[in-house]
DNA sequence: GTGAAAGCGCTAACAG
DNA sequence: CTGTTAGCGCTTTCAC
């Protein structure tokens, strides 16, 4: 035998460790153990075929190897699948990171619904502009069915997946003419619900930051206005900022809005994230809330009661979120039809709306 | 599981349209371009024995049909597999969500990395009890290795998955004798930068918010001890308080902590979430930050700078992070042996613990 | 350049 | 109760 060579350098684990590792099969359990494959096959599904004492001795002999069916080949051979893919489209330009707290609070809720119907979640993120590959991870098999969190802007590119078939449904708001499947929170009601709660504290000049690009801000801006109809107030166009959802967007949108020279003592902030950004920015600008502004956000994330001032804002249901995706989504996959879920909406008031 | 308030009624549709929709597979392909599975197979994997023209054709035919090859039978019969699994542990007592921005954080920025490298993410919330979940994932062949965001207490189950081969990267705190891979960031400097500070800032009786039991608190400990000593600060027990890193967390600790009637002037809190609950108890109960509670947090959630006061805190570089997790997965999964990573780590300065 | 045939790891008739 | 056999959808020698 060669003597073993003295080295400084980090001994060179062996190359073939990967491949050598060979995987356990059926096969080999069912030698080990002297019966067929079909006899593990059964044994280990339980099947009520098989002798009680084998099933034991099989049973024993896989847990002790460390041995499991392997699912690939099973899902093949039953032509099943117990996956589920949840795409995130992410904007190409901004590259903008999985950021916002209330979408990754939401995937929590989602994960929780499939694990508990016992099916894997395949977690995707997609440029947004080729949200095709979504659609390509049900072609390929990959899952089942597919929910994508964010609707955006790619309302066309959705019809198109949910015309070819494909097992969608998404977060967001309904719109005329969509063909795929939304669940989503009553946007209107929760903006009528914030737009109303600001009005009844006395604001009168109330801003409105969001993108009404977006099907869900477009909705809960459609609330803003019917409050402010009911309560005889006229709308200002110059309140309305088209402030995006990342975190620069409340600062921004404060900026402009400042630079507007525009009065204002009231604020209905599309989410959370833009509420903290924007109460932020105008704290640094010695306008303190709620005092000289009354502010309610939109979401309910976790840290808004911690914030300062507590953040008065409207929440939507994560864990029926979660629930309603995930039903949704399997049965499109078992070839139902379905119709949009509308979500209840909630106000929750902390202190940013109320002296 | 609390069952949602709103349920997905689905018109009962045809009940066979899913069985109906027989999905295409490559015989199909084949037969309708008037060749062999073979020449399907190699014109779609671009295989150079093919003649140009009857690729393109049969590309065409492919795309124009929405066919994609079926990726659980390829990877059945070429033994591969390009699926690394992320385990999120949740508490089974607490039936705690996926709620600290953090962790949720650095999930984005792993599906990143493994985007990047042409790899699927399935992610599992396994009961932090029954870790060997996490080994089944890798044992039935759904993935190639497995990602575990938090090592919490479960050094010795940990230990066992890695003894039996499971290709298994934890981000968490290096341990003596951990037979696992960790990558994490440096906790014992982050520890020591964080209360290096707030001694710079003649704070003199410094709190310490985390439970100590976790390894990689343990570390944040460690670093603060050395602090102390550096400075010659008397260490004082009585300051250090086990706070979960949970929301109510620092809501606990500031309550007992004020219980004990010891005199404080710092906080160093295990991580933002932490921080900033503590910020809003002080300030319920009078005390203002940094004026008499100067604070320091850990992570630096994208929040902290909008906070009120703007944060102070030890970031931990995720895009880094996710990198390294996933580089250090994908080699174990190739029977490479790995050290632990150790990131490096940054203090970030802003108002909560500068006046 | 293309096809026929074998087989990836598993399950399910179909016999015994 | 258990084994034999065929085949899930695909890739790849091996022939032509």
């Amino acid at each position: 035998m060669s003597k073993s060579p003295v080295s400084v350098v980090a001994v060179p684990s062996n190359p073939v460790s990967a491949s050598e590792q060979k995987r356990l099969q059926m096969a080999d359990i069912a030698r080990l153990a002297g019966v067929s494959t079909s006899t593990v096959s059964r044994a280990l599904n339980k099947s009520p075929l098989i002798n009680e004492e084998t099933r034991s001795r099989i049973e024993q002999l896989a847990k002790s190897l460390n041995y499991s069916i392997n699912v690939g080949a099973q899902n093949l051979r039953l032509k099943q699948n117990r996956t589920v893919a949840v795409v995130v489209p992410f904007d190409s330009t901004s590259r903008q990171h999985l950021s916002d707290p209330f979408f990754l609070s939401i995937l929590g809720s989602i994960a929780d619904a499939l694990t508990a119907r016992g099916f894997d979640m395949l977690l995707t993120r997609v440029d947004a502009e080729e949200l095709d590959a979504a659609a390509q991870i049900f072609h390929t098999g990959r899952a089942i069915g597919v929910i994508l969190i964010g609707q955006w802007r790619h309302h066309d590119q959705l019809n198109q997946m949910a015309a070819r078939r494909v097992p969608i449904v998404v977060w967001g708001a309904q719109i005329q003419q969509q063909l795929y499947v939304t669940v989503g929170s009553d946007n209107v009601a929760g903006g009528f619900l914030a737009t109303e709660h600001l009005l009844l504290n006395q604001r009168r000049r109330i801003a409105f930051f969001g993108d009404t690009q977006l099907p869900e801000v477009a909705d809960r801006f459609q609330g803003y206005q019917k409050a402010l109809q009911q309560y005889q107030i006229p709308f200002d166009p110059t309140l309305v900022l088209p402030a995006v959802f990342t975190e620069e967007g409340g600062r921004a949108a404060v900026a402009e809005l400042l630079a507007r020279q525009t009065r204002f003592d009231g604020l209905f902030a599309c989410s959370d994230l833009l509420a903290m950004t924007a109460i932020s920015s105008f704290r640094e600008r010695g306008l303190v809330t709620p005092q000289d502004i009354a502010v309610v956000g939109y979401d309910d994330i976790e840290l808004a009661r911690y914030f300062h001032p507590p953040l008065s804002t409207v929440r939507q249901p994560l864990v029926a979120a979660g629930e309603a995706l995930v039903s949704a989504v399997l049965a499109l996959a078992e070839g139902q039809v379905l119709p949009p879920v509308l979500l209840p909406t909630e106000l929750v008031v902390r202190h940013s709306s109320v002296m």
